[in-house]
DNA sequence: GATGAATGAGCCTTCATTCAT
DNA sequence: AATGAATGAAGGCTCATTCAT
């Protein structure tokens, strides 16, 4: 009697125990092996699940992928639309989640942007994730800027959200996401007008 | 007698190859037969210079983090001690030196990123490395605002050139310093005195 | 499932096969690669089983000591309590077991010998057999003779045994074990009251 | 100017190094290049001297044998004709020179021993000098005992010296060579006239 | 669906040997 | 005579993958 939808419990076990094994001996150590056994299965179920280790790295990149662009729609769902200084705190929060803070997460996407680079598969997906910033940016900024300035500002914002990131990620005290979002809202509040934060004042509160 | 004096021939020229391999195939592909070949050596002088593949990959990472330190510090040295926002834009185009831009050594920078998170000596190196932007930054920024916010823009500036950095090497489009330079500067334009850039301006003339 | 208990069929067949490999090609030839061919195995399977060459070395040692041990106390079992002529020569045929004299088992404790003198674990394993044989024959001696002669001759006798067994296995006509019995015996007829012979003629009868 | 005669230099200075290196080490870590080290000269000189690696074995083997021949010559030498009880005791002690109780020289005959095995010129060396212990004895004993007894007495104390001499080697507390002349001086007591040992007494005081 | 024994290619490393100097 | 840089084959080991159960 097999039982019916393993996958649903296999796969997300197992692309969560390849974060938990990055995290604890990076990613050239991570071994099918050592995947399996801290997922508490044989190495061979991996091959039957995810066609081999670059299928399960694939599915675990892609889940990465995904968490954060689940972040951001989550917080942007909460945010009114005409708040605009709201929206755009909205996807600096999106990206500074928790979860996206985790040892294991973070590590994970170190260890993807370097291997995305020889890998068309992954390099695609993670150049429409980091297209994807950039859209939600300049799609609020819009709203208030001329269309070239809103590019150029959505490029500051987002270097802002990915540099803090990166530089959090290889310090010792980790990222600190407070410090983030006021530095990025520092910023927004120099190149924004300055009705929009009291409309978002009094949306706020 | 052998020809002696090898050392600063060969250390260099595997070094090199190292930062080609890793462009070519990528880190994890870099095997030390690989690395020979393109340096046109045989896999064993690896061992006869660095103790090993691990004392290559240190003797690379310590390299390519010397060559960025190198750059900034040639940009400062050619910018007049009084031109505060000139040396604040030496520093960056010191971090978006040609070299720097280079496609081997941007990916050599990810795997390094991705490689020191379970490597002590080279986790330290590279924090070394990153304290010394911020400290460069805030030397100048405190001769203009006070320590609390110097230290709040300096983090602001060295997350817009790490992140305009990375942003650049995941893209296909790769890294354009001289919108790196422009986004940076308009972020200093709304940090500092307009006093310090007609001076700047002077200067330069 | 696989097969499972194969512990039980590939461990003896892989430390055959290494006293097959020195017995052909010299333990400083025996690659696993080598060992692996002969079993008709993958040379990773050692790993698998002894966690690499050394395990499967250290195993082998092992297996020749307790089949020695368990020669000698076969021979022993066999013999009545009050024959102590009987035991010490039940002893010595222990020794000199046919599986003993096997050329693969013979070039298996000279290559033993050397390499356990830079081999804690292996010198340490040789030591306590070294010295069981020495208790074995205490024993019985101590019967029929003063202590301190008992020890003297108990030296004597083991010396015998080893002595006899070197000189055989450098020797191209082989180990004679009857030649050594023979010699044995003597040395003890000179050392031990004639009534134990006697008695041992009877009980032999 | 080419220095002449550094073959008598160099080539005990070599051989010596072996047998230090086999004793710090073992013979299966004895490397060309920590020989070399050791006996410091560069690894390639070894080729020059020796034609290889072999050659140096083969040539420290050679040495450790003509060592032992000499020591048992040298006492034989010093002990008076008809002295048979003397030159027995002599052959003994040669085998018992301190020089052969050296640890490093100790160690090289275990190896020798396990090489010897399979390499036949080795094998035959070792063979002859096996053979010649045997001879030496055989000579003494043949002017006392019935040529049949001497054969048999000769095995005995044969495999006496070289089973106490093994069984010391293998031993922590090494080889004790009083207590080896003892037990073999015990075991010709048995074997010959007593007249042969008042002899002995007379000419020795 | 799941196991883990078994494979064999590929890795890093060691090492005897060669050779330009 | 002597060096030691350089080679490249061979070693032990790791590991993704396969497959009988």
């Amino acid at each position: 009697m097999p039982k019916v939808g393993m996958d649903k419990v296999r796969k997300p076990q197992l692309i969560k125990a390849v974060m938990q094994v990055v995290d604890e001996v990076g990613f050239h150590s991570a071994s099918v092996a050592l995947i399996g056994r801290t997922a508490n299965v044989s190495p061979g179920i991996i091959n039957h699940y995810f066609g081999g280790k670059d299928g399960l790295i694939e599915a675990t990149m892609r889940s990465v992928l995904q968490a954060l662009s689940l972040s951001v729609r989550r917080e942007l769902a909460q945010t009114a639309d005409e708040d605009i200084v709201g929206r755009l705190q909205a996807i600096v929060r999106g990206n500074f989640d928790p979860h996206q803070l985790d040892s294991s997460v973070v590590k994970t996407w170190l260890a993807f942007w370097a291997y995305a680079m020889h890998h068309p598969v992954l390099f695609r997906l993670q150049h429409v994730n980091e297209k994807r910033l950039l859209s939600h940016l300049r799609r609020e900024l819009k709203r208030v800027l001329p269309t070239e300035r809103a590019d150029f500002v959505a490029k500051g914002i987002a270097a802002l959200i990915d540099g803090i990131w990166l530089r959090g990620a290889l310090n010792p005290e980790g990222i600190d996401s407070d410090l983030a979002l006021a530095i990025i809202t520092d910023y927004l509040e120099r190149q924004l007008p300055a009705e929009l934060f009291d409309l978002h004042q009094r949306l706020s509160a």
